[in-house]
DNA sequence: GCATTAAAATGATTACGACTCATTTATAAT
DNA sequence: ATTATAAATGAGTCGTAATCATTTTAATGC
């Protein structure tokens, strides 16, 4: 019965992370307690060391599997085959109305990317769930809906650097999920559509020679 | 002798603090110890106790007096008077700039805010240091050089969520400070003024331009 | 079924580090 | 000098993560 043997710890496995994940929510990772884990998957405190090396192990696989799960929903989230933009219309909805369902497990996913003293590493199922966006973007810079010339990971970051900031804003002030914000987002990336640049005058860009000004006066005010 | 016993007490405090912010930024909050801490301030380990309840505390001022220092290097980093986007642009170099430099304590401070099991807080030095950036925009907004039609909070939470987001990318890839971040966020916050909404399809605002090139003429005959 | 071996689970015990507090030392007041 | 007060000390306490010798459970062979 070397499958039943096998799902069996698999069940316990599963237990404890979902102990774990109820736990860190709740008491936050330093007031968790691993005997609270242990009790709550209904084993005992030693078997907990058994599955995870020690609690920031546990900690690590606790946040994987949310990142994990996040990806999971955001791809089903997208109407797949539909215009790019309105596909990161519902990215950005999913991702913010995750980050605000969730505040708690995604605060605590900075934790989970310090060990020790190192620079802060990049858990594997976060670069998995980043890939989404790159996919949706790749994907509207190969249908011409969207320019090349801004390199993908500085959108990204704009992209999701904006959404979780509104999301600890809207958190802390208590107020729940706030459509403008993605009104606000999508209306800033139109920016990155061809047209929005490429038909607006018959020859110079006011806004180009602007920036070239002031990276001048830029320089010129620090020497 | 009342002065000096103050100011040989508030010394003894900053070689704590200096300690601290060291020792934490070099093994992280969990790899600190207080001993270390204490040893390297030259006091007791109780003593330290005497300024600081607690670990946590003692983080938090830690936290605090960084983004105090920080405060004051981005109000000196800023041209006074000069334009709103150049203003911006100050602002949004300085961040990344010391994002990336101290990208340690940066990582520290998500820790400071989390408290037992509670939502985060919002420590009081980063709500001061948040307002540098509202200041500029409401000046832009009160000088019609931008428009008021989004709300500063989401504006705000684009720039400093895009650039902590690209902070940490440039970390992670060990690559230091990039211009062209703070070109494509400026080149974005193009979107906010008016006139690139209103009236840019005819190309040039030959006024803004010239009050540019003047700004510049300005400067370089008083150097 | 029973014996044998291996795998898994247990929880009392250990190790470690944050924090305390009785004692000592320094400083101010008279 | 003497007393009173404040500040500093570090050995000891206490809580909790992690260990490990022991027990329990399951798999395998006869």
């Amino acid at each position: 019965m070397a499958d039943t043997q096998r799902q069996r710890l698999e069940a316990r496995e599963e237990a404890i992370l979902a102990a774990a994940t109820a736990v860190f929510g709740k008491s936050g990772v330093d007031g968790a307690r691993m005997a609270e884990i242990a009790r709550r998957a209904d084993v005992a405190e030693g078997t907990v060391y058994l599955y995870y090396k020690n609690k920031h192990e546990l900690l690590e696989a606790v946040v994987d599997r949310f990142w994990r799960e996040l990806t999971k929903g955001a791809i089903a989230a997208i109407s797949e085959g539909a215009a790019v933009s309105q596909q990161l219309h519902e990215l950005a909805s999913y991702h913010l109305q995750s980050l605000i369902d969730d505040f708690k497990i995604v605060e605590i996913t900075s934790r989970a990317r310090m060990r020790h003293g190192e620079p802060g590493r990049q858990l594997p199922q976060i670069r998995e769930y980043v890939r989404v966006f790159d996919a949706i973007m790749q994907r509207g810079i190969d249908l011409r809906e969207f320019s090349a010339d801004t390199a993908i990971w500085q959108i990204r970051d704009v992209f999701y650097g904006a959404l979780e900031h509104s999301a600890r804003t809207l958190v802390l002030r208590k107020q729940g999920f706030d459509p403008s914000v993605i009104d606000h987002l999508m209306r800033l990336f139109e920016q990155y559509r061809p047209s929005s640049r490429a038909d607006n005058a018959s020859g110079l860009d006011a806004s180009e020679i602007m920036q070239a000004l002031s990276r001048i006066e830029t320089k010129l005010s620090q020497p």
